[in-house]
DNA sequence: GTAGTCACG
DNA sequence: ACGTACGTGACTACG
């Protein structure tokens, strides 16, 4: 029997894992940062059941309370969603693992683990139990007591410092425990939101609190505090000095469904855990703990992934009767993989698919006609079917003359994972596998003989790899978005970039020899005026010659030299006549070289088509973009480059362009998730908001309003979707930050909603660690917590940001899926040909044009309900030029 | 491969 | 005092 006294270890779960997840360095695979965070935190777990042997043991977690984006999502919704369990989001194996470890895990909706630590320390106190708190976080100093001590992380993630009465008295100038949530008061606590007092330190705070005890005393004799300024402050916040006090102070009356005698804990069983760590891929703490591992059970699972990739059992499917058995066999949810090289999207060849149920792979090859009839019939079976990237697949498959549908109950992991992780960028299969499965891939590459078995093996594992990417989105309530907009859509997305767009290679060509013979006249004019010849395109050798040559003001630098930007060359266009010379080169030179040339470099000479590729699982607020050629950048603001729209013309000749774009969407969005009335009550009435807005901002009446009002409210109204900033403003509008800090005030104080709304958003964003659109797609923000001002500041700017841009990518997708289905519906000859984020362009026959018309707006308007009304103004054309 | 620049929303 | 507008892609120069 143990003879060891009795000692309680409460774990703050959330700020251990933080500071984890923060003391590492940075991973480029965010999931990863998770995983090595989880090992960090099972690195301190072992040292802590190890030196303190601990009778009793919990780990509390943070839950924290519904927020007012989920009540707005299920209004949208019209149903009841469950609200998400923060913790197990984000770091979902740090469940696993404490179950393995056989440790209570205490959460309680509403507090943080905090509160559940001070709760149990006081019943510990009650008890005479001696109790240790394991936290990142200082603020727990004010429960230490006789039988009470803290072990507070410090550098790294394992070193702690032992804190007792003694130790806090030692560390703080002579304070007392409970004298920490009155310095908190005063000095305020940045990391955590708590104001303070300003002017007040550390320092100061620790003087106050030595003559008197507490925040109440110290306002309450301010007489006796030196310094004027000081004791302004004082006087001034003093609401701001009990309420941080308030918000300091740890909660100890958290309604606990367990006490502490449940807490004993009797240690783990360690194959369990050696099992987790396996899963997990922490094979050096595997090797720490393993001396009681029987060798049978590290044998029975070492070698289950290590060799399945080569020696899996496959059929090759060659003749029809073997198709029959692979309807057979396919029972359940079934992993497909198609062999295509996916180097050249465009260009993909399919020569074969791998399918896999848990039990049954076969791989099809493409060469044999035959099959592909059989196979198709299996693509569009109600079979449940995975996949990685179905876009491509639909694009690829339709050179082979086969159609995907929707309807073929796909699932897809790569729009999957991208929900879950949207900050990520693209990502491979082989990653997905890597980071959600503990799955390495072997690289096809090298082992080419046996990429048939390779391909059969990650088809196999994709059914596994779905459920659990399916349980996440449901966890974090994306399954909507993920069922209804981004799936569907991923189908209409395939379609376009089939479709294509038609466009007069002769007129390009003819546009880029104007443009040649003026380029060719401006070279000659610059080298002249520069009196020596040098490669215009190099900022470094036209910054010497500006800057040095001709001993032009230079008024920006970059990292490498002079900066020579357009917004730098046209302060300096006055001085000499080169500069606007440049300016004209650079415009025509971007317009030949990307436009010209790089257009007609995709045109494909049978068709006279671009087909661009749209990249659905790219964008961190969830938007589309587009590539190879990019499409959704083809000039429009100079009449210049505008005029290359002339050459995207429809496939037929009595065919139209038609082109839909939402007015405003984003001003509108804010209007609607701010609440704020005087920009709900400037959409509903119709008018200008850019007029409106500076009639409002500038105080006159909306018709003496002048250009110039209107176009610095414009970029006010563009920085406070951005999430704006003072210096942000003034060096779009060229006016001194002064100024433009004074139109931001203004602003705010005549849309005060939206000043609350951009506040609100941020403190949220701080206290869950992520942002969401009206649709609920989600974006975390690492750096909202960061002590490093440039990244916080960052942060705050996306959080304002996000949910503005990321409910316009919803709701144009919702649109644009639900204008697919009417087009099809409707059996119209129309076609969905680009997205422009606010706009959708089509081409029809022209007795169809009404109704696409009508069609379009009911669809793009009606998408969502928004307490304003979303406005669609559309136009046709011969060409995408005139379309406007 | 990175930096600078510029095209779009 | 800090040092910034949000989201993209393509081209050219240059180490």
């Amino acid at each position: 029997m143990s003879t060891q006294p009795a000692k309680l270890l409460l774990i703050d779960g959330n700020s251990i894992l933080y500071r984890a997840f923060f003391a590492l360095p940075p991973l480029s695979n965010k999931q990863g940062q998770q995983t090595n965070a989880v090992y960090g935190f099972t690195l301190m777990l072992l040292k802590l059941l190890q030196e303190e042997k601990p009778t009793h043991l919990a780990v509390a977690f943070d839950k924290t309370k519904k927020n007012f984006r989920h009540e707005m999502y299920e209004n949208y919704k019209g149903t009841r969603q469950k609200t998400p369990d923060e913790l197990a989001e984000q770091f979902p194996m740090i469940r696993t693992l404490l179950q393995a470890f056989s440790i209570p895990v205490i959460e309680v909706d509403g507090y943080e683990a905090d509160d559940i630590i001070g709760t149990l320390a006081k019943q510990a106190e009650a008890a005479e139990l001696d109790t240790r708190i394991v936290s990142g976080d200082k603020d727990l100093l004010q429960l230490v007591s006789d039988k009470v001590h803290a072990l507070v992380t410090r550098r790294g993630i394992t070193d702690v410092d032992f804190y007792d009465a003694a130790a806090i008295k030692e560390r703080y100038g002579g304070l007392e425990p409970n004298q920490i949530i009155d310095l908190k008061g005063l000095m305020g606590d940045n990391s955590d939101n708590i104001p303070g007092v300003p002017g007040v330190g550390e320092k100061t705070a620790i003087k106050l609190l030595n003559t008197r005890a507490s925040v109440e005393e110290v306002l309450a004799h301010l007489d006796e505090v030196s310094g004027k300024k000081l004791r302004e402050n004082l006087a001034e916040h003093h609401a701001d000095a009990i309420l941080s006090k308030q918000l300091a102070t740890i909660v100890t009356d958290v309604p606990l469904d367990i006490d502490i005698s449940r807490l004993v804990y009797g240690g783990y069983g360690v194959d369990t855990v050696v099992e987790v760590f396996r899963t997990l891929d922490f094979h050096s703490l595997i090797d720490k703990i393993s001396e009681e591992i029987s060798d049978s059970t590290a044998a029975d699972n070492a070698d289950v992934d290590e060799d399945g990739w080569t020696n899996i059992e496959y059929t090759r499917v060659t003749s029809p009767e073997q198709m029959d058995k692979v309807w057979r066999d396919l029972g359940g949810v079934t992993g497909c993989v198609f062999d295509f090289s996916d180097e050249d999207y465009h260009a993909a060849n399919v020569c074969g698919v791998a399918l896999a149920t848990r039990d049954a792979s076969f791989y099809i090859s493409f060469e044999d006609e035959l099959q592909l009839t059989h196979l198709q019939q299996w693509l569009k079976s109600a079979h449940d079917k995975v996949v990685f990237d179905i876009k491509s697949l639909a694009f690829a498959l339709d050179a082979h003359g086969i159609t995907i549908h929707s309807s073929g109950r796909w699932n897809d992991v790569k729009l999957a994972a991208y929900l879950l992780n949207p900050t990520d960028g693209e990502v491979e299969l082989e990653e997905i596998l890597a980071r959600e499965l503990n799955i390495q891939v072997p690289s096809i590459k090298k082992m080419a003989e046996h990429r048939e078995a390779i391909l059969c093996r990650i088809a196999q594992k994709l059914p596994d790899l779905y459920q659990h990417l399916g349980s996440a989105l449901d966890a974090q309530t994306l399954d909507d978005l993920y069922r209804n907009i981004e799936m569907p859509l991923s189908f209409v997305l395939a379609k376009m970039e089939i479709t294509g767009f038609h466009v007069n290679a002769d007129r390009l060509r003819a546009f880029g020899d104007d443009l040649l013979g003026r380029i060719h006249q401006l070279t000659a004019d610059i080298y002249a005026d520069a009196g020596v010849e040098f490669n215009l395109n190099s900022p470094k050798q036209l910054g010497e010659i500006l800057f040095e040559k001709l001993q032009l003001p230079a008024m920006k630098k970059t990292k490498t030299g002079y900066s020579t930007s357009a917004d730098v060359l046209e302060k300096l266009a006055p001085y000499h006549e080169i500069v606007q010379k440049i300016l004209d080169y650079r415009q025509l030179a971007k317009l030949q070289s990307t436009y010209v040339e790089g257009l007609l470099k995709v045109i494909r000479k049978e068709t006279d088509r671009i087909h661009t590729r749209f990249h659905q699982a790219l964008t961190a607020t969830g938007r589309l973009s587009s590539s190879e050629p990019n499409l959704q950048n083809i000039p429009i603001r100079l009449e210049e480059g505008r005029r290359l729209r002339q050459v995207f013309e429809p496939t037929y000749d009595d065919w139209y362009i038609l082109s839909a774009d939402y007015s405003q969407v984003e001003l509108r969005i804010l209007a609607h998730l701010s609440g704020d009335e005087a920009l709900i009550d400037a959409f509903r009435s119709g008018m200008d908001i850019h007029t409106r807005t500076a009639s409002d901002v500038f105080e006159v009446a909306v018709e003496d309003v002048t250009a110039l009002m209107r176009r610095q409210a414009k970029a006010v109204n563009f920085g406070i979707v951005y999430g704006i900033s003072d210096f942000g403003l003034a060096q779009n509008l060229n006016i001194p930050q002064q100024e433009a800090k004074r139109f931001i005030e203004e602003y705010f104080r005549k849309f005060p909603g939206v000043k609350g709304y951009m506040d609100d958003i941020v403190q949220q964003a701080k206290q869950q660690g992520y942002v969401a659109t009206l649709m609920n797609r989600r974006r975390y923000l690492p750096d909202i917590r960061s002590r490093n001002f440039h990244l916080r500041s960052f942060a705050e700017r996306t959080a304002m940001n996000t949910p503005i841009q990321g409910t316009a990518a919803d709701i144009i997708k919702l649109a644009m899926v639900q204008i697919d289905a009417a087009l099809t519906k409707a059996q119209m000859d129309a076609r969905m040909l680009l997205q422009v984020h606010d706009e959708l362009i089509f081409e029809c026959p022209a007795d169809e044009m009404e109704d696409l018309t009508q069609l379009v707006r009911e669809k793009m308007e009606n998408a969502i309900t928004l307490n304003v009304p979303l406005v669609v103004d559309i136009s046709h054309g011969k060409t995408w030029y005139e379309a406007k």
